[in-house]
DNA sequence: CGATTCCTTGAAGGTTGTCAACGTTGGTGG
DNA sequence: CCACCAACGTTGACAACCTTCAAGGAATCG
């Protein structure tokens, strides 16, 4: 069978040791607009972001500022540059966050060494690698208005599924500049964007604060880009 | 220190082990333009693809066919779905191809105990992921000849490394509906594209055959689209 | 309250998608 | 061998989408 009833098990096993790892950290505040690497001390590690946002520029690309990834509170960051031979010091703190690190070393010797953290470790990367692909997919093939659509649902989903908003209103910490860069487009754009998703009612996000106001004309946007407004 | 010597040990022991369970299993033949999941027995695993190429389609999205990502000859497949509850069969194989086996219950009882193999199992999915997050950065920061041009490059650059070619030659079995699928645009337009730049003889792409033609200028086009033709 | 960053809006132009048609290639069967 | 067919490639005209440029207004923080 393809899911045996042991995996979960052994999963939510490496789930805790891992968890308990981060508590035995001092938990370290760090303030909004600063990167990752530096305050750790230079030579990275693992950070549980007990609080906060954080976002992940591409490694290389220096004039176009893309990014890549934007991690929620309740996160994981760094295990995929874990192995990589120089620390890529490209995450940044969009809010002030507290975060809990594990240096290199003890993940390397201890935590890879437990097969339940092992597992849970490489099924953290495969969660973050599909979410990295639903992002590539949504922007090759859906326009500007599909492209925020998706992003809504998706903060909305994962916020929801850790239960850190139960209505359909939430916070978030991204500029419009910010966003641009998450989705590929200009700043103009996705001002106009929002405007138009907001005059049809269909999401308000205005000064780091969304409200999901058609949750069924956001998901169809956000599945083909073809939902034409209702005029 | 960041990557102490012992670690770069520590993952080649990890690979060593890896590729032998691989060549215990037996190596299988496959037909072109199947898919990968059905053909093994309906119970996933991971796969070495030991000759031919393949791709991932987005899971979701029906409507926009979206390849997140091509797989070349020595390319592991299937790690990052490995602990999913449904197997996505959604990898497709562009070429005839040879993979070898190591089917899911292994992977996860023996595998995944070794610390070694644990750890070069982590850098194979932290090394998908960087190659994921540098074409996300290009299909939102590049124009469509930007795209293309990281698109060869990237290929070129895969293949040199493992020693499959030597010139400025290779084989690219993906058709232009592929490519488009793989870099965000139409069929059309890649094919404009492509004719473009054989024009202004950068690179040539003709029946599934590249060849460089200009690697500085094909470099330039890819890290910031902005250069213009030399009109 | 000054200064910086962020947001907003208009006009113009370029890039890309859409539609439609035709040419080419490779495989199959009469 | 040839006819046929299906998939793939090619091209032009046009429209839609998005970017660029420029400028002014609003918010936030010392």
């Amino acid at each position: 069978m393809r899911f045996p009833v042991w995996l979960h098990s052994e999963l939510a096993l490496g789930q805790r040791r891992l968890r308990s790892s981060f508590s035995n950290s001092v938990a370290r505040p760090l303030n909004a607009g600063g990167t990752m690497g530096t305050a750790t001390g230079s030579n990275g590690g693992i950070h549980h972001l007990r609080a906060g946002w954080a976002c992940q520029f591409s490694a290389l690309a220096y004039g176009c500022r893309a990014i890549v990834y934007v991690y929620l509170p309740g996160d994981v960051i760094g295990l995929d540059t874990l192995l990589r031979t120089r620390p890529l010091e490209n995450v940044f703190t969009l809010t002030s966050v507290t975060v809990e690190t594990i240096p290199v070393r003890d993940v390397l010797t201890e935590l890879m060494a437990d097969r339940p953290t092992a597992l849970f470790v490489a099924w953290l990367l495969g969660e973050r690698q599909r979410r990295t692909d639903r992002l590539l997919a949504g922007i090759s093939g859906l326009d500007a208005r599909g492209r925020v659509a998706m992003m809504v649902l998706d903060f909305y989903t994962r916020l929801r599924r850790r239960k850190l908003i139960t209505g359909s209103t939430f916070s978030l910490p991204l500029t419009q500049v910010q966003i641009g860069d998450y989705l590929g487009l200009t700043v103009v754009h996705v001002n106009r964007v929002l405007r138009s998703l907001r005059d049809e009612r269909i999401v308000n996000l205005e000064r780091h604060c969304v409200t999901i106001l058609d949750l069924d004309r956001l998901t169809s946007l956000a599945q083909n880009g073809t939902t034409k407004p209702p005029e």
